[in-house]
DNA sequence: GGACCTCTACTCGGATAGGAGATGTCCGAGTCTGACTGG
DNA sequence: CCAGTCAGACTCGGACATCTCCTATCCGAGTAGAGGTCC
């Protein structure tokens, strides 16, 4: 019994800056009372000692974001970040895609088109290839599913799960720091 | 006008193996006659050279199907790789685990328990995050439609779309090479 | 002639390099605040 | 007292390292078959 010490294989991951952002966008909303007209910048500095992450690495993950049209960001010396929409109008989809970019996850190489293939008549390949659909089918649900998820909603979902977070929070940033 | 000269931002991108992995079990079925009891194993060579791919490479990636219980491959002078099941009992879900891994796509690191968050009560967090269970939903979405697409399905639509195309890769095969 | 043995050619499997992309850090351009100065 | 000016400190934005993981290659263990040899 020889135990083989295969090692185990690599995964697709999605960027951690994904899940940075979607909670900053969250913290943000709390921060400025739901009303981004209102709400005054925060920091770069001050988000990430919300969640314990790096400032200058988390300064990077948000500017995709303002790209987008999510945030805004305002420089000076009272700057920060602020929202540019309201949450129900951002989607989880929107966050993704700002990040990881419009791509598709699966990318089709065409590999079909060399080797055996190559003396076909292009017109073999005007119908595009059976895996790629598939694929292109499987990743439309979830990027479906994900457009169909607004902030707004998972905001929802956690003053539910967790009721009074959200004061404690805020009080938390008020005051100074212990 | 200054146009920025900002770099594209990463996509996250499922490993080319996939792509590699699923085209070799449709051409081993053709080559199999579509009987996988009765198929003789073709070589990482024959099939690298249908597709224009470096053997070498190839075999690692078909490595994965083997433990996953798709393929079976055999040692020797005449050995190569086999379908171990029928392509109806293939989904594109199988391929994708195979060699992307089990894990999910979106990794959670709670970053909800550090910073601001670290001195609530543990009871806080035996709810899982928003944001996580969100993305699982999308998430399974996306598995659900890959499961839900068998690779027998898939060379259907492309032997529709390309009628005649069996044949002349078959006999491509038969033929030494010119 | 037939069975056995050896030898070779060929296969997969995993260990080993190389490169791209994500992760992490740093410094400069810009700007808002606040105080200072002069009227 | 008030308006204008200026210095300062703090902000984001992008350029610069570091590190993990995907891509790619190579060599060894093992096997099936061919051929020779002996009975």
């Amino acid at each position: 019994m020889h135990e083989t010490g295969t090692t185990i294989i690599g995964i697709m991951r999605i960027s951690e800056g994904v899940e940075w952002a979607a909670h900053c966008c969250l913290l943000l909303d709390w921060m400025g009372r739901g009303d981004p007209e209102t709400a005054e910048p925060v920091s770069t500095a001050r988000l990430a000692a919300g969640y314990g992450l790096p400032p200058a690495y988390l300064n990077k993950q948000l500017q995709p974001l303002v790209k987008a049209g999510i945030l805004t960001s305002t420089a000076g010396k009272k700057g920060g970040f602020r929202l540019a929409k309201r949450l129900a109008d951002i989607t989880l989809m929107d966050v993704l895609t700002a990040i990881e970019g419009p791509d598709e996850a699966f990318q089709c190489a065409e590999i079909r088109q060399h080797g055996v293939w190559a003396d076909e008549p292009a017109s073999v390949f005007r119908a595009p290839c059976a895996i790629d659909t598939a694929m292109r089918t499987a990743e439309l649900e979830w990027r479906r599913a994900l457009a169909a998820q607004t902030l707004a909603a998972i905001q929802a979902n956690a003053e539910l799960q967790a009721p009074g977070l959200r004061t404690q929070v805020l009080d938390w940033y008020a005051h100074p720091r212990t």
